[in-house]
RNA sequence: GGUCCCAUAGCUCAGCUGGAUAGAGCAACAGAUUUCUAAUCUGUAGGUCUUAGGUUCGAAUCCUAAUGGGAUCACCA
């Protein structure tokens, strides 16, 4: 829409002798309600023009019109002037533009970014919250690599510390040597059994301490069972070889169930790091930042940095006994991450009760003076509510992963069996196909909301397959296959001259798919993706019952419409794909 | 208490750097299939955009405050 601003840009000072700034002039998308598609907002000129908003927007859409040949007409309500685009420029769009192979292919921007996601703790199974950082971690990598950018897909495992030694100890303790195997249970399931177990005896000594007089604080300090469980913690730290042998077996069954779970997500990783290789990291940065001043040294040797003048508070760095914290391991972390990869961007997708944290994280780095502390990016999310309120892992109500995608998996088969169209499957296809309508609407459902925005998830209302949902999108893309499968189109014949409204709307939406995707890249935002597909998805569908595509007048405008049904497709195909969601040819 | 985030139709959500009569889906009601997949399409109904001020030619959008909801402020991770 640039040769517009140009031309607006001329008559303004053509007519006003005045010098705009391109940029304050106003292009927006006309109105449904409104002939044209191009629409200006023409009341900041009425400063120069000192004519109502009518007369100027009659003037400047005058010499528009004489300045373009691609605008075929215009009108003027009040402070708005919209213009029409004739059929041949959109005709032109659509054959040069859209048809390209280069079609939203983005050329590689040098630019390198990583995105920290999932990182989950390895002693329990994953549930709703970590589908949702999942999805959305993986959709940002794909849209940013769609946009040009060079993305590493990181995974922090944090795979140490107090909560896996109570899964540990408890199955040690009441396990009996139970594996996956014996017990038939996916490994991840099986460890975050013991992790309740633990939790439910630990409350049960907590009881009774407090029934003999104790305080509660008192009692959650005192009893045997976490006292043992930091005791376990202490010998893995000073690498008691049986202690680490039972977590070496205990992680190796999360990590089976994790890899399945991550598999039927259709999610994946470039690089996992795990915190037991990084939790001491961080030591050298406290001494550098002592050095540097940036920190200080209160009397009991504690190291800390003072963010009161920005708003903050004091963190703790390292404990007057000389350990760190989260925080040190961190910013240990973020060190190695740049030293292993020198990437422009870092983005960690990490839910929004973390917000302080990452704050204090990306400001103390850029007080170190890390030249890449700039490029740091907290993606915050808002959780995933359920109807009662929170999830809580230890009360046993959280969504588990798992059962939520076999649950969306057998809805798919339902309403799949019920419309009877998948006859001619063979078992194996029709397997695929629930996957891939379940995942779908799952995903869909994830992520058409914006990520900062929390989500309400209502699992006896379930995901809706109908509307503006994930199968709605994809049997649209069934659809234009079928079409596509029964009539291929040609290639190099004649062009078409005139376009019926929705196929002129149709294609006003596909020419927008790259500057959709650079939107969404430069938010992170998958939403932005799914919400503009659903309306290309909904365009098609209108296009599809308003014209016949098989049974057109000739067969110029046939052709026509198989490709602008094939490009359709292709958008569609290529938009949910950054959403990780598949299309189906069939359904 | 300090700081941060959120508030749009009965429900779930869009609404781009301020622009026209605030849009979708679900649910409700009424229609469309001799025709390319009805998981579709069309229509009706549904709103003081939490409230009160302010900036502006113009505010759901920006600023301030209040209300409601959430998060966070550990020598936890």
């Amino acid at each position: 829409m640039n040769f517009i601003t140009e031309a607006v840009t001329k008559a303004v000072k053509i007519l006003y002798q005045t010098e705009v700034d391109p940029n304050q002039i106003n292009l927006q998308e006309t109105r449904k309600e409104f002939e044209g598609q191009v629409t200006l907002v023409t009341f900041p000129f009425t400063k120069f023009s000192k004519k109502s908003p009518e007369q100027t927007g009659a003037e400047i859409g005058e010499f528009v019109k004489n300045e373009l040949p691609e605008v075929s007409d215009f009108n003027v309500i009040k402070g708005f002037l919209n213009i029409s685009l004739g059929d041949s420029y959109w005709l032109d769009q659509f054959y040069t533009n859209i048809l390209a192979d280069q079609f939203a292919v983005f050329s590689p921007k040098g630019k390198r970014v990583m995105v920290e996601y999932s990182s989950p703790n390895t002693n329990k199974p994953l549930h709703l919250g970590h589908v949702r950082n999942n999805l959305l971690g993986y959709s940002v990598a794909k849209i940013l690599e769609a946009a040009g950018y060079d993305v590493i897909k990181a995974n922090l495992v944090n795979d140490r510390g107090i909560h896996i030694c109570k899964s540990m100890l408890a199955w040690q303790k009441f396990g009996q040597g139970e594996t996956p195997e014996t017990a038939g249970v996916k490994g991840d399931h099986l460890v975050g059994k013991y992790y309740v177990i633990f939790d439910k005896a630990y409350k049960k000594e907590i009881e009774a301490l407090v029934a003999s007089g104790q305080t509660e604080e008192e009692a959650k300090k005192n009893a045997a069972l976490i006292k043992e469980a930091q005791e376990m913690l202490l010998k893995w730290e000073a690498g008691d070889e049986q202690v680490i042998g039972l977590w070496k077996t205990m992680n190796s069954w999360v990590y089976a169930g994790f890899t399945e779970t991550y598999q039927r997500l259709g999610v994946n990783f470039d690089k996992f790091y795990y915190e037991s290789n990084t939790y001491l990291l961080g030591k050298d940065i406290v001494e550098e930042g002592l050095q540097k001043g940036v920190f200080f040294q209160k009397e009991d040797g504690s190291v800390w940095i003072d963010l009161t003048a920005d708003g903050l508070d004091q963190k703790l760095l390292r404990r007057s006994d000389g350990t760190s914290v989260y925080m040190t391991q961190d910013l240990g972390t973020a060190q190695l991450k740049y030293d292993d990869f020198q990437m422009d961007e870092s983005i960690y997708v990490v839910g929004n009760e973390q917000d302080y944290h990452f704050k204090v994280l990306f400001l103390i780095l850029e007080k170190l003076g890390k030249s890449w502390a700039k490029g740091l990016y907290h993606l915050s999310y808002g959780m995933v509510d359920l109807p009662s309120g929170k999830m809580k892992s230890r009360e046993g109500t959280v969504v588990d992963a798992d059962d939520l995608i076999s649950e969306m998996e057998q809805t798919a088969r339902e309403h799949t069996e019920a419309l009877g169209k998948v006859e001619s499957f063979s078992e194996s296809e029709k397997l695929q196909l629930y996957h891939t309508i379940g995942m779908g609407a799952l995903k869909y459902f994830l992520l058409k909301v914006d990520p900062k925005k929390r989500l309400l998830f209502d699992p006896s209302e379930s995901v809706d397959f109908q509307g503006h949902t994930g199968p709605f999108i994809q049997y649209t893309h069934a659809r234009i296959r079928s079409v596509l499968n029964r009539a291929p189109f040609e290639v190099g014949v004649e062009k078409v001259s005139r376009l019926f409204p929705e196929e002129r709307d149709l294609i006003l939406l596909l020419i927008q798919f790259p500057d959709m995707i650079e939107a969404a890249a430069l938010a992170y935002n998958p939403a932005a993706i799914a919400n503009y597909i659903y309306e290309v998805a909904k365009g098609f569908n209108k296009f599809y019952h308003e014209l016949s595509i098989l049974q057109a007048d000739d067969q110029l405008t046939k052709n026509f419409r198989l490709k602008l049904a094939d490009a359709s497709g292709k958008v569609i195909k290529k938009g949910m794909g950054l959403l990780g969601i598949d299309v189906p040819e069939r359904m």
